[in-house]
DNA sequence: GTGAAAGCGCTAACAC
DNA sequence: GTGTTAGCGCTTTCAC
């Protein structure tokens, strides 16, 4: 047996040990730094300004600005880089962002922001969406601001939350009929819409044409000829257009498309199911994957097996943990890389090149065990 | 069948009907706003301020801005006040962020960064950490800065990312022999850490003596004799302390106690396994869920029947979808209550306040199909 | 090569 | 009640 008693009653101990000798603790925690600890922020001068640098170092602020900005147009000699340098150490002086981004009217954010109140990060689906901006952003070097919905729903407040100097630009996450569209495809502010695609805002959302035409294929290969679409509980445009794709290519191919809706419960299907064989539906396709799980319950409550009885399609196929993720048989989309091809758009749009009106994303079949 | 085709069809009309009815375009997007649009960011002036508003409405900028700030001190009749925020609509002025900031020094963001190289949002244990801090900040009005990890590890560079005026405080999520921590520990910048406690920073995190405990006495209660323990790939605070809890009960309820590490595959367990049976352990506790199913995947190779041969309990138990969760016997921490704390003590933290160095939640016991 | 000065957009103390 | 002014910390143009 180890000693893991024994590591963890040093540990507090390591700690003063690594940092003490790794690295210039001055650097980190300066002199001007100390006071302001004892002080409190509202007495007084807390941080070290550009200004006293220069004191330090006999010079102005102005030439410590031209050091520290690091622009070869103007050619510092040795010795005063070298005096200002030291100051900069001495004093642990750090530039405040605040500041230069006022002055370059540059904050290097990128923020997010979401309408949908459906919006909670342990959804899988939207964990990949945030890691998929958490990529893109590191990517180009930005950091990436959350923008609150505290601020509620008035479009004009939320507007003036996003456009007031604090990001470079953004990727919205809303509905087309959103108010704040319009105001933001008006902006100076750059935007890239992800998911439901928005007209006037560049927008990357997925192939749904491919997606909705991926699901009626599979069911006329495996012989359905009456199937049922569970539609979702808002008119999202991502979804209605697969939801037309779906039915074009079902008509094309023989399939009779029944209906009903994602937030109405499961009335309507179960009346589906209790007519006579000859019309009743032999498949689901529902238009994300947690519907398509909450059927599966359905189903497996009511005895209706699964795929035998009724085949259950689903759509999303964002992987939770391998070994844990249902074998649902669905369309994986990549949510990921949608949200950091946003990213990269919008990057390349705030350093003024013109960007695609609409980016797609191929989706996948993915043949499970439910249809 | 229902004409979803149609909604589809009509779709992109919906945008300028609901727009325009809705709300006030010229409020969203303003003369000035429109300008800049066609001019661009970097040719002369983009935005509107307070002195516009204030050649507009006949007054100067330190009136506009007393009517604008809302400070009952000063008294301004409604004459002129109407006068100014009629000008400040037609003009679609916004305060700028910055400015704003820079003059008061506040920004009202928190941040959060992560020293973890293992950092993924999609881990369900991440999301539900951010989703406390999202509900943390929501809760007190803040938007939420992702930090970036693009700056390398060197701490005087990250050091500089955090505490430079971009943020009102910090929750950090690192390992407490990270060079980091002194540094923040002495810095003016209010900072909470979360999930592995830091001395000198005030810290939130699960009470890993009561995980340990539980674990310890639901195994004996069961009966086993010889149990191992899985242990973490880094000597993490929070897993050691968790750890010494565990054989710490064991010890005294008489379990014997056999380890190996999670990153050094199953060698190890194997040997184990390959004991006489009066010597096998009847056991596993791992470290996290993931090393639990992990293991669950290699019993289940290996044909070992669980938890007839061999219990496995795991810790963590954040739920992924109710549907798709494993039955795993674990531990629940509540990451999102720990996250969503730390962002209420950073709060009172910046507001003065005096905070408790050390915050514990509890655990609880979840017995699952695995032990 | 370095200094002086203007100004980013805002707030707040002080004067009238 | 309103105007004037200083200044938050920085960058950058223009003199010297």
């Amino acid at each position: 047996m180890r000693g893991a008693t024994t590591g963890l009653s040093v540990a507090h101990g390591i700690v003063g040990i690594i940092c003490n000798g790794g690295y210039n603790i001055n650097k980190l925690c300066a002199v001007g730094e100390a006071i302001a600890c004892d002080r409190g922020r509202r007495s007084g001068k807390v941080t070290v300004s550009i200004r006293e640098v220069a004191k330090r170092a006999g010079v102005t602020h102005g030439t410590v600005s031209k050091v520290l900005g690091g622009n070869p147009k103007y050619s510092i000699p040795q010795s005063t880089r070298q005096r200002i340098l030291s100051a900069v150490d001495e004093l642990g002086y750090r530039p405040n962002y605040l500041a230069q981004s006022l002055k370059l009217g540059r904050t290097d954010i990128y923020g997010f922001y979401s309408g949908s109140r459906h919006f909670e990060i342990p959804n899988a689906y939207i964990a990949n969406i945030l890691e998929g901006l958490r990529a893109g952003c590191n990517e180009c070097e930005k950091d990436l601001l959350l923008v609150g919905t505290f601020r509620g729903t008035d479009p004009v407040t939320v507007y003036n939350a996003l456009a007031n100097g604090k990001i470079d630009g953004l990727v919205v996450f809303m509905y087309e009929y959103d108010a704040l569209c319009a105001a933001l495809a008006n902006s100076s502010l750059p935007v890239v819409a992800i998911v439901d695609p928005v007209p006037s805002i560049p927008s990357v959302s997925l192939d749904e044409q491919m997606g909705g035409r991926l699901i009626a294929e599979h069911l006329a290969e495996r012989g359905h000829r009456r199937v049922v679409y569970c539609t979702a509980y808002a008119p999202m445009a991502s979804a209605l257009e697969r939801h037309a794709a779906f039915l074009r290519e079902a008509e094309r191919l023989g399939l009779a498309v029944l209906e009903f809706a994602d937030h109405a419960g499961f009335e309507e299907l179960d009346a589906y199911m209790a007519l006579p064989v000859s019309e009743r539906p032999t498949a689901v396709v529902c238009w994300h994957d947690r519907a398509a799980e909450s059927l599966l319950g359905h189903c497996s409550d009511l005895g209706i097996s699964v795929p035998t009885e009724l085949a259950v399609i689903g759509f999303d196929g964002v992987p939770f943990s391998p070994e844990s993720q249902m074998r649902l048989t669905t369309v994986v989309a990549p949510w990921r890389d949608v949200a950091r091809e946003a990213v990269r758009l919008l990057d390349r749009r705030v350093a003024g090149d013109a960007i695609p009106p609409l980016t797609h994303l191929s989706v996948e079949f993915k043949e499970g065990a439910t249809g």
